[in-house]
RNA sequence: UCCUCUGUAGCUCAGCGGUAGAGCGGGUGGCUGUUAACCACUAGGUCGUUGGUUCGAACCCAACCGGAGGAGCCA
C-alpha cells in the first residue's frame, strides 16, 4: 500500500506542488499527520458544529470526506461559501472515519475556497440525462461516470501502446491529410484554404490535388509493414457519412495493425489476443470504475468482460454463419442472403444469440468486400475477418492483403480503380512482395464494449458528429 | 438519406383547451457524525421558434430549429 507522504515526494518532481492525490489518500493504511488535498466540491452536508465537504479531484472515482469544524479559522469565509462544482485546497489530518461509509477522511485544519461555484452549477448530485451531460461537454468530467469513462479511455490507451511494444510492433504516425481517394471507406472531409472567403479549388490547390482527411492509414501502413514487418497506428480518423446512430461520429480514433509474413488465420489469432489483452488489463486497473458502470450503467459488465477475458473466442467462416442463421429460424426483418453483406440483425444474432461470445467471421464473398483483400483459392471469397462482440457488433475487420501483383491490378479494375492513382501501393507488389495482414479496430467502440456506455459520443470527450461540432 | 419519438424553472419531470406546478439545486434560518442527510421559509419561467385554429393555446394544426432511437453504411 502506498504512503500518502511518501507519494507526496513522488508527486513533488513537479517544483511546488505538495498535492497528495485522493486515490492515494483513499489507500492509506495508517493516519497521516498532515497533508494537502485539492479538488472540487461534489456535494457539503452542513450541521451545527461542522460541515462534512466530499472532495473529488479526478484522480480516482470516490470523494474523500473533509469534516471542517465550525470552529476553523475563516470557517465563515471559506467553508460556508463551498457550493457543488466550487474548487477547494484542504490541509488536514487523514483519520480513521467515525462515520459509516469511508474508512478515512481528512480532519480538516485549513481550508480555502479557491474558486466559487455560482449557483446555477448545472452538475448536481443525480438525475442528469446523458443528452444533457452532453451539453455540457466541458464540465462533464466532473461527474462521475465522465470521469470514470476517460479514466479508462487513457488506460485504454496507454495498453493498447503496451500490447503492441511489448510484441516489438513499430509505432507509426500515417498521414492525417491524404490525397489518395481510396478504397471507398466512406464519406470524406475535403482540407482547403482559404482566401477569404473564397475557397481555392484547382490550380490554387495547396497540395496541388484535391486533399482529404484520412479515413483510415491502411494503405500508408503496408508500406512501413513492409520494410518494418510489424506496425501499427494509433490516431484520429475522419468520415464525412452522414450516419445519425449511437455507433458512429464523424472523428473517431482507429488502430491499424499491419502484420507482414502473416496470414488470415494469424490476424485473427493476433484480433483476439488484443481484445483479451486489453479486457483483462480494464478488469486489473480500472477495478473500481468498472464497478461504477456494472452498478449504474450496465448490470452484469464485469461478468460479461470477465467471460470475454477467459472464454475462447468463437470463430466461423461467412459461409458457415449464413447457414446457422438461415437454419436458426429466427424471424429477421432482412432475410439472411448468401452474397450479401450480414446485418446488424444478423451479427447480433450471431455474437448475442447463437454463440453468445465474441466471434470472428472470416471469409466474404469478394464482392462486398474492398479492392485490397486477398483473394482465396475458391476466387469466390476473400480472406477477409470481422470481429463481433455482443452489444456493439462489429469491433475489428481486417485483411489479408492481396500481395500478388496481378490479382492486385485485376481486382483494382473490377472496382473500377485508377491504378496511376495507387502506383506507389502497386509497388509494394513489385519489390519484394510479402504475403501481409492486418485490421481496425475502433477505438470508442471497444470503450463502448469495456464500459457498458451505450452512445460513442459519451466515451470521446468533445464528440463530432453531423450537424454537432461543439466546443 | 429514410422511419419513429421528443423539446415546460439551473436539472429531472408533472400539467394535455380556462390564473404555470413538484422534487432536486440556489438563498436565509434551524439541526448532537452526515452519506442522494434532514426540517422550515424564500427567490427563480417569452412553456424551442414562427405562423395558424379558438372567446381563450404549454396543451390542437403547420413549418422550421434542436435533441434522441432505429435503418442503411461502416470502425
Amino acid at each position: 500500500m502506498p504512503n500518502p507522504v511518501e507519494n507526496r515526494e513522488a508527486v513533488s518532481i513537479l517544483p511546488g506542488m505538495t498535492r497528495t492525490p485522493i486515490r492515494e489518500v483513499l489507500q492509506s493504511d495508517a493516519p497521516e499527520p498532515e497533508i494537502l488535498i485539492e479538488g472540487w466540491v461534489r456535494t457539503k452536508r452542513d450541521s451545527k458544529a461542522f460541515s462534512f465537504i466530499e472532495v473529488n479531484d479526478g484522480s480516482c472515482l470516490t470523494n474523500l470526506q473533509i469534516v471542517a469544524d465550525a470552529t476553523l479559522e475563516g470557517y465563515h469565509d471559506s467553508v460556508i461559501p463551498l457550493t457543488t462544482g466550487a474548487s477547494v485546497s484542504v490541509r488536514g489530518k487523514v483519520v480513521e472515519s467515525q462515520g459509516k461509509g469511508q474508512k478515512w477522511e481528512m480532519q480538516a485544519i485549513t481550508v480555502t475556497m479557491l474558486g466559487s461555484a455560482e449557483g446555477d452549477f448545472p452538475l448536481q448530485k443525480k438525475g442528469h440525462s446523458m443528452e444533457f451531460l452532453r451539453s455540457i461537454a466541458h464540465l462533464r468530467p466532473r461527474s462521475n461516470l465522465f470521469g470514470a469513462v476517460f479514466r479508462v479511455r487513457s488506460r485504454m490507451a496507454y495498453a493498447i501502446h503496451q500490447f503492441f511494444q511489448d510484441r516489438g510492433f513499430v509505432y507509426v504516425h500515417t498521414p492525417v491529410i491524404t490525397a489518395s481517394d481510396c478504397e471507398g471507406a466512406g464519406e470524406m472531409f475535403r482540407v482547403v484554404t482559404m482566401d477569404g472567403e473564397e475557397i481555392r479549388l484547382g490550380d490554387e490547390e495547396f497540395f496541388g490535388k484535391p486533399s482529404y482527411l484520412t479515413v483510415s492509414g491502411q494503405l500508408e501502413g503496408e508500406t512501413f509493414a513492409c520494410a518494418l514487418s510489424n506496425i501499427y497506428t494509433f490516431g484520429p480518423t475522419f468520415r464525412a457519412e452522414n450516419s445519425h446512430t449511437s455507433r458512429h461520429a464523424s472523428e473517431f480514433w482507429m488502430i491499424e495493425p499491419e502484420i507482414a509474413f502473416c496470414d488470415l488465420m494469424a490476424d485473427m489469432d493476433l484480433a483476439e489476443a488484443m481484445i483479451k489483452h486489453l479486457v483483462t488489463d480494464a478488469l486489473e486497473s480500472c477495478r473500481e470504475d468498472l464497478g461504477f458502470f456494472d452498478q449504474f450503467v450496465d448490470k452484469g459488465l464485469i461478468s460479461r468482460l470477465e467471460s470475454v477475458r477467459d472464454r475462447a473466442f468463437e470463430r466461423v467462416s461467412y459461409t458457415e454463419a449464413v447457414r446457422i442463421l438461415e437454419e436458426s429460424g429466427a424471424k429477421f426483418e432482412f432475410p439472411v442472403e448468401y452474397g450479401h453483406n450480414l446485418q446488424s440483425e444478423h451479427e447480433r444474432y450471431l455474437t448475442e444469440t447463437h454463440f453468445k461470445c465474441p466471434t470472428t467471421v472470416y471469409n466474404y464473398p469478394k464482392e462486398i468486400k474492398p479492392f485490397y483483400m486477398r483473394i482465396n483459392d475458391d476466387e469466390k471469397t476473400v480472406a477477409a475477418m470481422d470481429l463481433l462482440v455482443p452489444g456493439i457488433g462489429e469491433i475489428v475487420g481486417g485483411s489479408q492483403r492481396e500481395e500478388r501483383l496481378e490479382i492486385l491490378r485485376a481486382n483494382m479494375k473490377a472496382h473500377d480503380l485508377d491504378e496511376a492513382d495507387y502506383s506507389w501501393y502497386v509497388d509494394l507488389r513489385r519489390y519484394g512482395s510479402v504475403p501481409h495482414a492486418g485490421f481496425g479496430l475502433g477505438f470508442e467502440r471497444l470503450l463502448m464494449f469495456i464500459t457498458g456506455v451505450a452512445n460513442i459520443r459519451d466515451v470521446i470527450p468533445f464528440p463530432r458528429t453531423p450537424g454537432s461540432a461543439e466546443f
